[in-house]
DNA sequence: TCAATATATCAATGATAGTTGATGTATTGA
DNA sequence: TCAATACATCAACTATCATTGATATATTGA
């Protein structure tokens, strides 16, 4: 019995590297919270700088890290150096984890 | 212009806490092996052992991570411990992060 | 070419995490 | 109580990672 025929198929077994790729990013709380920043537009390192209140040497590393993963794409101004969610699905998902997270949070404290 | 409406609202700045937490169990290869061994059914920690190859206090550590971000339940029955998902939803998770990623990886390729 | 601004990189440090092999603990049956 | 099985924990090692402060690179305008 089929529960769930929304997904489209895929290999999970072969993708778990990936996935682990990924889920590396989303493990950091900085690198979330810089992700989320995005989430509302293409932004400048020292706009993210001033919005997350960390140092500049640690922003950079950070989105380093966020464009290893693929998750943002960079395009320099002059000057300025954007960094752009590179798909908003990672929003989607961030906002999965945060029901589920709160959920299990919910049901641990019930007990 | 709120473009999708099909999430319920989750102050997601403060579950990035618990968001980071949870992608720490998302970030490790053999993790995320154990936990879609688990989508399939309950299972003892021997069954684990033989399926994933890995040592068994390597498993049992992976487990206690588990527990620890409350992804997993267990249960004592005589000689074995069972472990489950503790909810469903972190399969389908991993699901969509599978596709994203290679989705990215798709994309990167073709440059 | 020089100064100023924005960003990246480097070196170093402390903390955390994965792995292994040995050992401890719990449960059951004889 | 003893042996056997299943699992957890411990100690130790290594690797990875987040963070910081200093420094390097790149771009622009004067």
């Amino acid at each position: 019995m089929r529960v769930k025929g929304r997904e489209k198929p895929v290999d999970l077994d072969h993708s778990l590297g990936i996935v682990a790729f990924v889920g590396k990013s989303l493990s950091d709380e900085n690198r979330l919270r810089i992700l989320l920043s995005l989430g509302n537009g293409k932004k400048t390192v020292s706009t993210i700088v001033e919005e997350m209140n960390l140092s500049q040497p640690l922003v950079s590393h950070h989105l380093k890290e966020l464009r290893r993963c693929l998750l943002v794409n960079v395009e320099r101004k002059g000057l300025f150096v954007y960094y752009e969610i590179a798909d908003e699905r990672v929003i989607d998902i961030v906002r999965e984890l945060a029901h589920l997270g709160t959920d299990l949070l919910a049901k641990r404290d019930s007990f």
